[in-house]
DNA sequence: CGTTCAATTATCGTATGCAATAGTGATTAT
DNA sequence: ATAATCACTATTGCATACGATAATTGAACG
């Protein structure tokens, strides 16, 4: 009776341990991922790892180079944006398809959940993060479309890598209150308030944690001011 | 001076190859998929037929069951509605971002691509689907957000599946006119007005393409009235 | 001392091989 | 004759192997 698992298993194995080690920043961002000292490490072959990166590189988590193999991402501003974007576009869809939809049990659920942030809010650990995000993730799942829940899930984690990079350290996300409203406009029905506040607390979110509008990455746009000031003249 | 592709560039030939191949119904819904007869047709191996399978698991475009391989996707109509859901979500999105920022440029393209439909509107070929669909993307590409170009393309090619499977043969998708009018708005900088349009849009190709609410796929659901009609009992 | 070029090493891209599982047809027992 | 069983084949899951490309070191040279 050999303990072997189901086939395929192992995959989503490794590519969720790696997408965790991501969302966690245990990888951090632009960080080298060799195959095969990473499938040593978690005890399969490069050929499971390479499986994994592929589904990481679709949903933004890792980018892959030809010949020069995967690291974990690293987004610049204009990606990021557009991240957001498109989150705050489908969740708003969630909100309206949720409004007026939600049983007494998931309201329940989801007022249970807020309890929990709340309880969590002081204590800057990753603890109040998870449960931010999983506010989402929840409604996302509640609208009972598979489809809006993966792409809520993949834009959400991208943003996860995104404000592990640009945000400020230790920005609770999401305000409790926001959520607090979301829910009562969903319960309510109102549609065009829910999806309102939807757009209005991811915005807020992105201003919130985001440092400042603009940091260039690129270092010549860093050392120019510098350059000038010393009268010297960049190329 | 061997012919050798950019490295990684066999995978996505294998990966495009098959992406038009079920889009276009060569390969039909629900058609198995052997991974080695298909990598021999390609002149590849296996490994780079998985790897394509993966990515169009993701995409919705095939079904990968453990020990049993993958097939052509047959979504169920619930899946159905749910990315046509996600699709009109995402093509608001597109039309609110476009609405006042297009281009002089862009929006003669887009009038351009009009007149090909309007052309290709006779005849029934593949060609006035294609126009139809590449529509919508042109769009998404002009709103100049990778991420969203994708989800885009994605529930597209989703769509012309599903509508593959559940659609009446010759239904030019896309009405014309209803294009005209988008670019109209567009152009127009009156966003909800697009937003709207494209909404309705997009409806409409639901209901003139849709044959009936309800095709059972399933053996046991083709059969049963035969069965039925024939005094036999179904276990 | 810095630079360039060559050799070495590390890592990737892809093909192939092997064990395991599901499907298929023959065989046998009832 | 039908149903159950078993052997066989086909196909998958995963690992490994091999050639190719890029990174790196070191040496020779300016």
């Amino acid at each position: 009776m050999s303990e072997s698992r189901a086939p395929g298993s192992r995959a989503q194995s490794v590519y969720k341990a790696l997408r965790r080690a991501i969302i966690e920043q245990a990888l951090k961002p632009g960080m080298k991922l060799p195959e095969d000292s990473i499938g040593e490490q978690l005890g399969v072959s490069r050929t499971l790892v390479r499986e994994a990166f592929g589904r990481l590189a679709i949903e933004g988590l890792v980018e892959q180079k030809p010949n020069k193999g995967a690291s974990v991402a690293y987004p610049t501003l204009e990606e990021a944006r557009d991240v957001f974007d498109v989150r705050r576009g489908l969740e708003r869809l969630v909100a309206e398809t949720l409004a007026g939809r939600l049983t007494a049990a998931q309201a329940a659920e989801l007022e249970a959940h807020v309890r929990l942030e709340e309880k969590a809010h002081g204590q800057d650990g990753p603890e109040s993060i998870r449960l931010s995000g999983e506010f989402h993730i929840k409604l996302a799942e509640m609208t009972g479309n598979a489809l809006l829940l993966r792409y809520v899930q993949e834009s959400s984690s991208r943003c996860s890598l995104i404000l592990a990079i640009y945000g400020r350290p230790h920005s609770s996300e999401c305000a409790v209150s926001e959520h607090r409203q979301l829910i009562e406009a969903l319960r309510a029905g109102d549609a065009a308030r829910a999806t309102e506040l939807m757009d209005h607390h991811l915005r807020s979110v992105v201003t919130r944690a985001l440092l400042t509008p603009r940091i260039e990455r690129d270092i010549r746009d860093v050392l120019a001011p510098y350059a000038l000031s010393e009268g010297l003249t960049p190329s």
